[in-house]
DNA sequence: GCCAATTATGTCGTAAATGACAAAATGATC
DNA sequence: GATCATTTTGTCATTTACGACATAATTGGC
């Protein structure tokens, strides 16, 4: 049964171009929960009709059901559409320098399972494919799910990819520099691959249930250990030349500050990463303190934790008042481990860009002026967006 | 006659939509000089037998001319063909702080007609749109051209333009915010208006004729008395949510450094700025020296303007490691009264941002690190790419 | 000088997206 | 409670862009 409706969700979407009306709507019903057929002509600017007659196929098929209907205003109430759950699954794959992690998603985006393997660092691709197919299978196996219900494998590299499927540049997984990618992987996985960049992927997952949903223009800030993040253009993260594009954490805001790991001085993230306040944290008390712990104190009120995480947050709007200066995005998600300090970094953030931004906000209206917002997502963005990518069907390589 | 044509010229790109296949096909040979048939196939993505058809249409109606073929490789040699110079006229005016510089280019983009008139600091839209009237009435009456030729008239702005085509920011022009552009310009002109920032003007030209010709993603870097810039991401120019987008010169390179007149302190103006180079031979002289005298000397030998000239392109490279880091573009056009000096500026430049960016040359293989190129215009690039906005057919106001 | 290979061009039937039309289902107004 | 305004939905003829085919014009090798 779920087969059948599988199979022809994926002749839907594999069968046809990239940007053909079909695979459109597939896309538009994938992000927000429930549309109505006008609001995808809407996003997709696709004509009223075309929407009709597709989605009535996808109805009759029986991909696609329809929800409750709501009502809004005046006019005819809409009917809302939904992707059948039982349509197919996604798989979504996290490679990590010491860590792969995989979840399994339904096309309606619930997360079904969730499983996270340390691996030794600088594993090879063979191994990497092992790992995630051996994942793959068991949770399969241990949820009762047929291995044919799989529509697609999106992964979060670690590591940049040209437009013609190699690793660009070796950024956390050694060794894999020039390597194609779905030669690596698709002979053992068997399914269409899809992948795309860490912090890309956490972009997309904000973008598709997040923070920045409904939202094509904006800059992410992912405050963890490293100090990463992406930038979105028209609905599209930004690879880059090189692979460099959205590596907010590798701006210079002091040219004489401290040496950085990537080999220059003065980076941002050595002012607003976790491993900043966790060591401005063990200067201060003579001993380690995880950094969950340290936001959580300063949310229960502890100035000192508080002063930390507003220093962070200062140093982070210095840092994105050049994001503003050159790319200027509507809006700005900070995401990671410190942004679930919520306005304890923020507040400080916004006030520390105004201040530095070329722009004050007298200059403009209301509207024209960036928001700020934490990420909706902590901790799995880049799997979730991974799996995101299968029913978006971007990156897809072959 | 020509009439006729231009009135052909204008039903064909006014009647239709801004994406429609006839538009692209207008487009594409508005760009390059002479394109085939296949080529602009390839260009614009649209199928063959398309692009044979529509072209067969322009040629009928005499907008578009066969030109004499070339012989690259074996295989039939491809038909170049061109728009008709005779099929109208476009206008590109830039309203600058104390000038308003108007030119007038055939379709195929010959320069024919060029003014330059001071105005007083401080004038209104009104006067604007008079003074820029007057211009071209003045001109197409010399040059004998019929007014009706004319297919409509780009401006190039020292303003951010927001999507709905009012004014979003005062910048240079006083007292501007809010005003509704096409609404002021629209009656006294009577043609189609399109408009963009002056930067965005410029880099269009380069685009389009320059050194970013048949490149779609790249930064530019305007090294005048201010320093400016644009970012183009997929053959747009980025505007931004406050209109700073581009904003390069007000990127902060050291935070500790002199104030700027926007606020902040340390900006990149103030390290490579035409302003910065002139000032610091004034101190080194004892009386000042214009700009374009310090370059001569400095390609003629001079080591003293030589440094000078090096320094500011240290900053340069300083100031675009930042770019490099978040927007990561395969190309930098440096332009500006600076970017004359050709390499003496762009060796430093090239050393700075290897020294400070995030990405080194050894890091990834050739083709995926960025080119840096001294852009083609130095002088009139916003009014070119203002005339360029008119058959490029992007910011239209209506 | 001929043939293979390569590349560009034009035509035509087909598939498909569109715009226009008609109808349906509500809230607001009198 | 009827009517109007509003918004959504489905259907159908028209338009239109495309893919496949046949053809044309050149280079280069034998």
């Amino acid at each position: 049964m779920a087969n059948m409706l599988t199979s022809e969700l994926e002749g839907l979407l594999y069968g046809r171009e990239l940007d053909s009306p079909v695979v459109k709507v597939v896309r538009a019903l994938s992000g927000h929960g429930a549309v109505s057929t006008s609001q995808i002509a809407r996003n997709t600017g696709l004509a009223r009709s075309t929407v009709s007659t597709i989605l009535a196929d996808l109805k009759r098929s029986n991909l696609v059901i329809e929800m409750e209907t709501r009502n809004p205003g005046p006019g005819r109430p809409a009917i809302a559409h939904s992707l059948n759950p039982e349509a197919g699954t996604c798989v979504g794959a996290l490679l990590d320098v010491d860590e792969i992690r995989v979840i399994v998603a339904d096309v309606a985006h619930n997360v079904v399972a969730d499983l996270a393997m340390p691996v030794e660092r600088e594993y090879s691709p063979t191994k990497a494919a092992r790992v995630v197919k051996h994942a793959v299978d068991t949770l399969y196996k241990e949820h009762s799910l047929a291995y044919g219900s799989l529509i697609g494998i999106g992964f979060a590299l670690s590591a940049p990819l040209a437009p013609d499927g190699r690793i660009m540049r070796s950024s956390a997984l050694h060794g894999w520099q020039g390597i194609d990618f779905r030669e690596a992987f698709q002979p053992v996985l068997e399914k269409p691959i899809f992948a795309d960049s860490e912090s890309n992927c956490a972009a997309l997952a904000e973008m598709m249930w997040g923070a920045a949903n409904g939202c094509s223009d904006f800059v992410l800030l992912k405050l963890n250990q490293t100090v990463s993040g992406a930038v979105v253009v028209d609905g599209k993260a930004l690879v880059g030349a090189s692979g460099s594009a959205g590596e907010m954490g590798h701006i210079v805001i002091d040219p004489h500050g401290p040496l950085c790991r990537c080999g220059n001085r003065g980076c941002l993230e050595l002012y607003c990463g976790a491993g900043f306040v966790s060591r401005m944290a063990t200067d201060w008390l003579g001993r380690s303190m995880p950094v969950s712990e340290i936001v959580s104190r300063a949310i229960q009120g502890e100035t000192g934790f508080r002063r930390l995480l507003a220093d962070a947050g200062e140093a982070a709007g210095r840092g994105l008042s050049m994001a503003g200066a050159m790319i200027n995005p509507p809006l700005f998600i900070i995401s990671g481990v410190l942004a679930s300090a919520g306005e304890l970094l923020l507040a400080p953030l916004r006030a520390s860009y105004e201040k530095h931004s070329f722009v004050k906000r007298e200059d403009v209206d209301e509207a024209h002026y960036p928001v700020f917002k934490a990420g909706k997502f902590l901790d799995n963005d880049n799997c979730l967006g991974a799996a995101g990518l299968v029913l978006r069907h971007s990156s897809r390589l072959k």
